[in-house]
RNA sequence: GCCGAAGUGGCGGAACUGGCAGACGCAGCAGACUCAAAAUCUGCCGGGGUAACACCCGUGUGGGUUCAAUUCCCUCCUUCGGCACCA
């Protein structure tokens, strides 16, 4: 009687082996190649898991389990990203104590990922929100504030009403919080920055260095937003009193300098109360109130019409000498540049639209040789490069020419200096919340912000009855008065603590280097771990963070390596997307929709092997797709043949040996090999698995055509090795079969199976016959047959000679192994 | 508006470097087993056409390159993602 696969016995019953046998405890010190492998650092949120997140965990634990039956040492660790908004609002909905809560909801998530039979090593866990982390995260601030990366600034900022907290540019997405959803307001407070963009250049440059998606690394560089111009001294003469001011303008349209015929001024520009005219005042002050009220609201309407107002004075164009006038428009932005410009309505989309509101003078400075100027049709779209005309010493020369003899021009006279832009802002870091890192810094009425010394970390995170954010800018922490009072780590005197914490993101931008010392108490990492684990081989996780963490961290490490605290510039070295898992009902799996699948739910219908298998059955890896009710029935149907073949296998092996053979086994089991080994290495699991199901359907023929090839020993050999490539995807299905061979160790201690070049080919291939391009038949030939014989042979078909009698043979396209065709008349 | 990715059967998807489009799976249809159902096993399964072959059409659209195009080039359409007055 063969045993029925019973997957509720085999599965705890493995997963209880292997922890208590402590089976993938990463080794400390190895002559082994090393692999580090990663995920994203979750937020252990109070839901749990749903199946779309298994979505890069079952994946990285095949790699892992993969590689270490490579002979490779892995390091596959996991952690909580616990402090944070996220947790600290479900805290307040639930009207429980963050700490409380983030105990109870990574519980659950470990529970769940062992669950799927993860092979993580443990006792490498982390949490971002314990104090002997997030000293270290402390330790990081100061760094940063001894190399002069970390400042405050009072400057508005983005503020999100529901979360009561600022959020960093990259945290607001179309003018809502990327967390809540909230639209944000703007709000004048005092905060703590990241000089990220001292770093601009290099985190753009060096991410030709990395192995990441192009899209990723896309959305980085637009994000930094370099831009090559020039900065160029426009004189203004206040319209109240002619005094001079000269007043730096960007662009990074030089060669257009000839065409600018007006100016324009941000509406929060220092200058304009000191220029306006007279009459003017009011209008201008109207104007200015409005623009302040509208960014607010208006932020998502798509085609906002270009206004502005005339300030009544004017400038003098530096390379025309020209008089033009100077108005202020909210088109210009006072964080971008020096927050004025020169417009050229001629050759920018909105400078055209703005002269065209305002009747302004429209000049061409730049001509093509297909395109005839008239100032009535002339339209955005003749921005691109051509020949100058109307700039006087200038015309004639190419713009890309023209850009650098003006420079050289402006230099001379000192008014115009190269100079590059970036779209990136400094990171703001502060948030007036409860749940996050102290910043580890005290204000002292006499010795001003001074750092708290290195020794006194870390700054504890006090208990607190109400941490519910106040929403007046302070966080919670100002209230806890005995917390707040402090003595000044300088003078002695009294002092006040800051009373901010740390975005959760600074928690995360240094976490991967954590996991290879966990313990250490004397300093964030081991140097020499460091050293053998970084960078990070594989990090796997969503896209949603293509422009947060990912940015971040690598900031971080390139602070760390200014600092020489690391020897390397780019923590990650290779990054992959997994794709968005959908509910079965297309769309986006959540609680309000009432459709979330659960791994819990999965493994107790089908098994955690099942669900692993569907998993990386289902799609690509890195492709949207929704989850199917019925399709996870194929990867479990598969499974028990699997086990049913296997079963039939062992049976067998207990009689006597038989001299049966499988034509193409051979061929069959190097091919699967080869192909496992290559899938996995590219990531593509889905083609692997399907590669695993032709196979046993191979193998099921062969077996339905003769039982007795069961008992030959090829056929022994190569269910075993069949065995051994399955095992990282299927875990416990394959222990339980190895075990059941009777072998006392584990299958995931295997050495990976190798192949043989030499056996993946055939002797005989079936090539097609084309006439003309049409397929019209298919012939038998040796592998190794020559052009001349497999077009011979094709010409000899019946099928062929139907179609080249009473034509002639132009020619004959042999590929060998692939195809023949005939080209006739 | 700008940048990027993608369009293949009823569905998820496969196709090496240009070489037989639809592997593998799901669903469906027919049959076997069964008193019956489930499970399992076997066969069929892009469209037209045929008694069955033959044959014709077919990878979003229209063109091009080639002996040969899902694959390369150009045009357009659609969907998704990112950025959104960045001078």
């Amino acid at each position: 009687m063969m045993k029925e696969y019973n997957f509720h016995n085999i599965e705890p019953k493995w997963q209880d082996t292997w922890e208590a046998e402590n089976a993938y405890r990463t080794e400390e010190t190895s002559d082994k190649p090393k692999l580090f492998c990663l995920d994203y650092f979750p937020y252990p949120s109070g839901d749990g898991l749903h199946v779309g997140h298994c979505r890069n965990y079952i994946p990285t634990d095949v790699i892992s389990r993969c590689y270490r039956m490579k002979g490779y040492n892995v390091l596959h660790p996991m952690g909580w990203d616990a402090f944070g908004l996220p947790a600290e609002n479900e805290a307040i909905r639930l009207k429980r104590n963050p700490r409380e809560i983030t105990v109870r909801n990574t519980a659950n998530f470990k529970r769940q990922l062992k669950l799927l039979g993860t092979s993580y090593d443990w006792e490498r866990e982390i949490n971002s929100s314990d104090p002997t982390y997030y000293r270290w995260t402390q330790w990081f601030f100061l760094l940063l504030y001894k190399r002069g990366l970390a400042y405050e600034k009072e400057s508005d900022q983005w503020w999100c009403p529901t979360c009561k907290t600022v959020l960093a540019n990259e945290q607001v997405k179309e003018g809502q919080c990327w967390r809540c959803g909230s639209t944000v307001e703007k709000k004048l407070l005092k905060q703590w920055f990241f000089r990220i963009t001292d770093y601009a250049d290099r985190l753009a440059d060096d991410l030709d260095t990395v192995d990441w998606p192009e899209r990723i690394k896309i959305m980085q560089r637009n994000w930094i937003g370099k831009s090559v111009g020039a900065d160029v001294m426009f004189d203004v003469r206040s319209a109240r009193d002619g005094s001079s001011h000269p007043t730096t303008i960007f662009t990074t349209r030089l060669d257009t300098i000839m065409g600018a015929t007006f100016m324009v001024l941000a509406p929060e520009h220092p200058l304009v109360p000191r220029i306006v005219a007279e009459e003017k005042r009011s209008e201008v002050e109207a104007y200015i109130a409005l623009s302040k009220t509208k960014t607010e609201i208006d932020r998502l309407s798509t085609e906002k019409e270009k206004t502005g107002v005339f300030t009544g004075a004017y400038a003098i164009n530096p390379y025309s000498g020209d008089r033009i006038p100077v108005w202020i428009a909210d088109y210009v932005l006072m964080g971008y540049g020096s927050g004025a410009i020169m417009a050229v309505p001629g050759h920018d989309g909105r400078d055209f639209a703005f002269a065209s509101n305002y009747g302004l003078e429209i000049r061409q400075v730049i001509s093509w040789p297909d395109v005839i100027y008239d100032a009535t049709t002339w339209s955005d779209t003749y921005a691109e490069h051509g020949t100058l005309v109307n700039s006087g010493r200038f015309d004639g020369l190419s713009t890309e020419k023209a850009f650098e003899a003006m420079v050289a021009d402006g230099n001379a006279r000192g008014v115009t200096k190269a100079q590059t832009n970036y779209h990136m802002r400094d990171w703001l870091i502060s948030r007036q919340r409860y749940w996050g890192a102290p910043i580890p810094m005290v204000h002292c009425p006499a010795c001003g912000t001074v750092p708290v010394p290195e020794d006194q970390l870390p700054v504890l995170l006090p208990d607190v009855e109400s941490y519910e954010p106040s929403g007046t800018g302070e966080s919670p922490l100002a209230g806890i008065e005995d917390w707040v009072t402090t003595t000044c780590p300088v003078c002695g005197g009294p002092a006040r603590r800051e009373t901010d914490t740390m975005d959760g993101f600074a928690c995360s931008s240094w976490y991967e280097l954590r996991y290879t010392s966990p313990h250490n108490d004397n300093a964030p990492f081991d140097r020499a771990a460091v050293d053998y684990w970084l960078p990070v081989d594989l990090y796997v996780g969503g896209a949603e963070h293509a422009v947060m963490h990912l940015l971040y961290s690598r900031f971080w490490t390139k602070v760390m390596y200014d600092e020489g605290l690391v020897g390397f510039t780019e923590p990650f070295a290779r990054l992959m997307n997994q794709g968005m898992l959908l509910s079965y009902d297309g769309q986006k799996m959540s609680k309000s929709r009432h459709n979330v699948i659960t791994p819990d739910e999965v493994v107790e219908q089908y098994g955690a092997d099942t669900l692993r298998l569907y998993e990386l059955f289902m799609a690509p890896f890195e492709q949207e797709v929704a989850w199917s009710k019925e399709g996870i029935s194929g990867a479990h149907r598969f499974l028990k043949r699997v086990w049913d073949l296997i079963q039939r296998t062992i049976e067998a092996s207990h009689g006597s040996q038989t001299n049966a053979v499988v034509s193409g086994l051979e061929l069959q089991i190097n091919r699967l090999t080869r192909k496992i080994t290559d899938d996995v290495e590219k990531f593509k699991f889905n083609t692997a698995v399907a590669a695993f199901m032709e196979y046993l359907n191979f193998l099921s023929d062969a077996v339905r055509a003769d039982e007795t090839v069961l008992a030959s020993s090829l056929w022994q050999m190569s269910a075993k090795q069949l065995l051994v490539l399955l095992a990282p995807f299927v875990p416990h299905l394959t222990e339980e079969l190895w075990h059941e061979y009777g072998y006392r160790t584990s299958v995931h201690a295997e050495p990976w199976p190798t192949w043989d070049e030499s056996k993946c080919l055939e002797e005989e291939v079936e090539i097609a016959v084309q006439v003309n391009g049409k397929v019209r038949g298919s012939i038998l030939v040796p592998a190794n047959a020559t052009d001349e014989e497999m077009g011979t042979l094709a010409l000899a078909q019946e099928f062929v000679t139907r179609y080249t009698d009473g034509h002639v043979v132009k020619r004959i396209v042999a590929i060998r192994g692939k195809i023949v065709n005939i080209v006739v008349q």
